[in-house]
DNA sequence: CCCTTTTTGAGACTGAGTCTCATTCGGATA
DNA sequence: TATCCGAATGAGACTCAGTCTCAAAAAGGG
């Protein structure tokens, strides 16, 4: 929502040869004011209610573009529908889901990182990115 | 396919008050007999081809009380089909999906395993499941 | 302001998976 | 082994997230 924020966004739309749009900025505004974990249908219909006019197409096709340059992160919670949050520069976290509640808590492990790569390069590859999600329910108090 | 793992199966349909049917064992037979990462789909085929009549509806049918007695692994690869392995009773691994060729590489880390285990703890949590797959590539040479 | 090119949006489409319900089948019983 | 009834099956309708189409609208360089 500030200027570098803008600019930020501007610079990767130009670097993609692509217009910048009110739909596009819409769709970014959207994604990094709220720190949740939201799928399209909630920003598409959340822009809706902001009175910008956009359409599911343009939403989805403006995800795409924040995905492929780390704007945004895109991640599968098992239920069929993705979700994504912002970035902005802050750490790499994984998430953990409570299958009582839903809830998604965010972790980040320094070991588990290094422990990844290691395997990869174990088995003569280079880690590129990865998905995971621990399952969780309460522990017995 | 032997008879122990038949009696094994039909023990679990008893067990979740279901009837044996050939369908069924067909599904079963199937996953069981490859050791690929095979999607509903291509076992659909597979069994219409050896000569069993079956419906979609129940190849999905059957792999949810698979899934569900833990015969049978479902994973999703992230391209919107899900895979399913059979587990036969050999130990838990993860995989690594190879972002250039496909190829999907198991592997299991016992180090990883119980990192996991530590970090849902940690947060008040226990471990259910997991998921988790290394996108990766090949090392340069 | 013009003009070319890109973007948009409404809604059609796709494809994995689920649901429906009339028909068929399993298997317990006698 | 024949009967019977609730469970299982299958064809295809349906769902739903996401993609595609293409005419109309907007961007932005000149």
């Amino acid at each position: 929502m500030n200027d570098s924020t803008i600019q930020n966004f501007k610079e990767i739309l130009r670097k993609e040869g692509l217009r910048y749009t009110k739909q596009r900025q819409a769709v970014w505004d959207e994604i990094q004011n709220s720190q949740e974990h939201r799928d399209a249908e909630d920003i598409y219909m959340s822009i809706r209610n902001n009175g910008v006019n956009v359409s599911r197409a343009t939403v989805y096709r403006t995800i795409d573009v924040l995905v492929k340059n780390r704007m945004v992160r895109k991640m599968d919670v098992g239920d069929g529908r993705n979700r994504y949050e912002p970035r902005l520069g802050d750490a790499h976290h994984d998430h953990m889901i409570c299958v009582e509640t839903g809830k998604i808590i965010e972790f980040y492990n320094e070991e588990l990182e290094d422990l990844q790569e290691k395997i990869a390069e174990e088995n003569g590859y280079m880690l590129v990115r990865h998905i995971h999600q621990l399952f969780v329910k309460p522990l017995k108090k």
